[in-house]
DNA sequence: CGTATATAGTTGACTCTGTCAATTAACTGC
DNA sequence: GCAGTTAATTGACAGAGTCAACTATATACG
């Protein structure tokens, strides 16, 4: 907890030079940093806000939002209509200057990024999004809903296998066994990959890895979904269920009859999972080889 | 590139919000953000640091950094001292006084910053750790030098796994083959894993992984360095350097005679870390199993 | 040595940011 | 219809931050 909140300060005092520093940026512009915030949120809203929606967005006090937006109007830049039902409210929509004023000053701090970012190479660009995107999906009390699966590329098959033994570790104080399990299953599927017959998933919010599965050909028309895991962080959003459609989906398409699978009475949501897609127990047994005993089970399900 | 300048955006409005609101609770204590972070840098600097040092740190303006510093020392929390040769310059040093108010600040922030990693569980908060770590350390154009060499903990051996094919893909186009041969060789690691006789370490730039290295036994005294690698980030700081003299150490220590590895001619520089420890060379050949045809050696030395 | 130029620091004048309390007008619940 | 709440505005004010002018000292150079 130290270092977390040592680390968390460091970064803190570090953002806030590095903010300071784009902001300062806005100077020469027609929008200062608040005034800029301000425009951003009007422009981007779904439908033309009330002056409360936006000051509940900003955190902003509500005197100085209403001067603002008051010079805003006097430049020509929002038009403030009466609607909506409630006198009191006066909906804000930018105006075709608004925008394009607000467009300048968006160009100008993209630039400011792309100036940042220039010195960065491609892989070193994706992990900061998926640093950046850990950090926030983490700090975040109300995150966004929305995730993205795409097939396995290059280091997911490592990290995955990293995140599932950390997991596993935290969660049912599974050790060496089940890690080095993982590690061989995700060795083993690199190791014999074949495009068309084996396949693997990544579930994504902000650019950082939230869950994943794989799938392997067995022979014989057989297949094998194989680590199926979601991140604690992206739980209760469908993604273990939009995962395991994807690779019913694709074993189907590819003509595999049927789908085995290995997990442990323990993980109770992946089991709902797989009982509500027609698996069906074929053999269950204890073992102690991750640590402590568990009770194992193979699934079935006819395609 | 596009995705990395909107995530980066993202992340700047997120925490340009968070900050604000964070700043928002030095209401009530004696310091306002700006004094805070100048009261900061005054107590932690090395020596009594002069007017201009501090402009140039926090990117002051030198009018208003002159006032609150007329301020601060009208209140008896930090002395101006003539001195240093130049009779411009005046070194400016924290008080008691100055310390004690920074320390309640300080302890008030502490304790927000705790509200705020509470309701993460350990493991999240070490990613929390990692992702900022990670991002400072790719947005800063001066990262500071220190790293930490630690043993292997869960997860690593997935994670470095993954490291090495996305860098060995950037740098040398090397594909499918590597990341299997690498996964393959972490997943025998774990799985042969004996205390005393093999060992991993991971090398840690601000909380994130910035190289790794393992050593495995190999039977009659000979021991056997594998995966070695340092993130591009962090290199030219000597981590190669360290994670090799800290195998020999363990090697030397558990009693082996004889240490092994193989290395592929284009990595220079790992190539002159091994030649200035006494390896040397005893075969080479040429192979394609990583793709792009590669130079391949194998290389020993006597402990 | 003397002069030009640069640097450290201060001060005055000013604008913008942000807070707080008071006020008006409209809405809601009963 | 009335009490209490909410949306928005306004006045007063303090702090943040900028800019230009100025003093004093240091450095470079013929």
């Amino acid at each position: 907890m130290e270092d977390a909140i040592a680390a968390v300060r460091l970064f803190n005092r570090f953002y806030t030079r590095r903010v300071g520093a784009l902001n300062q940026r806005f100077l020469g512009t027609e929008l200062s940093l608040p005034e800029a915030r301000l425009m951003f949120e009007i422009i981007h809203a779904e439908r033309p806000l009330a002056a409360v929606e936006l000051q509940k967005l900003l955190d902003m006090d509500a005197g100085y939002l209403s001067r603002v937006l008051s010079r805003f109007e006097a430049r020509g830049w929002i038009v403030r209509a009466v609607g909506d039902g409630d006198a009191r409210r006066r909906t804000i929509a930018a105006t075709g200057a608004g925008r394009a004023i607000f467009d300048v000053v968006d160009k100008r701090q993209r630039d400011e990024v792309t100036q940042m970012l220039r010195s960065l190479a491609q892989a070193q660009q994706s992990d900061l999004v998926a640093a950046l995107g850990t950090a926030r999906t983490l700090l975040d009390p109300a995150p966004g809903r929305d995730y993205l699966i795409r097939p396995w590329r290059t280091g997911d098959l490592g990290l995955l296998a990293a995140r599932q033994a950390i997991l596993y570790r935290e969660e049912y104080d599974w050790g060496l066994g089940l890690e080095s399990n993982v590690a061989e299953t995700a060795a083993n599927f690199l190791k014999n990959f074949r495009e068309g017959r084996d396949g693997g998933w990544i579930a994504e919010v902000a650019g950082a890895m939230a869950g994943s599965v794989l799938l392997t050909d067995e022979g014989e028309g057989l297949s094998r979904l194989r680590l199926l895991y979601v991140e604690p962080m992206a739980r209760g959003r469908g993604i273990g269920e939009a995962l395991v459609q994807r690779c019913l989906t694709f074993a189907r398409e590819a003509g595999f009859t049927a789908m085995t699978l290995w997990t442990h009475a323990v993980l109770t949501s992946a089991r709902r999972i797989y009982a509500a897609h027609g698996f069906e127990i074929t053999e269950t047994w204890t073992h102690d080889e991750f640590g402590p005993e568990v009770e194992s089970e193979m699934w079935l399900a006819k395609l």
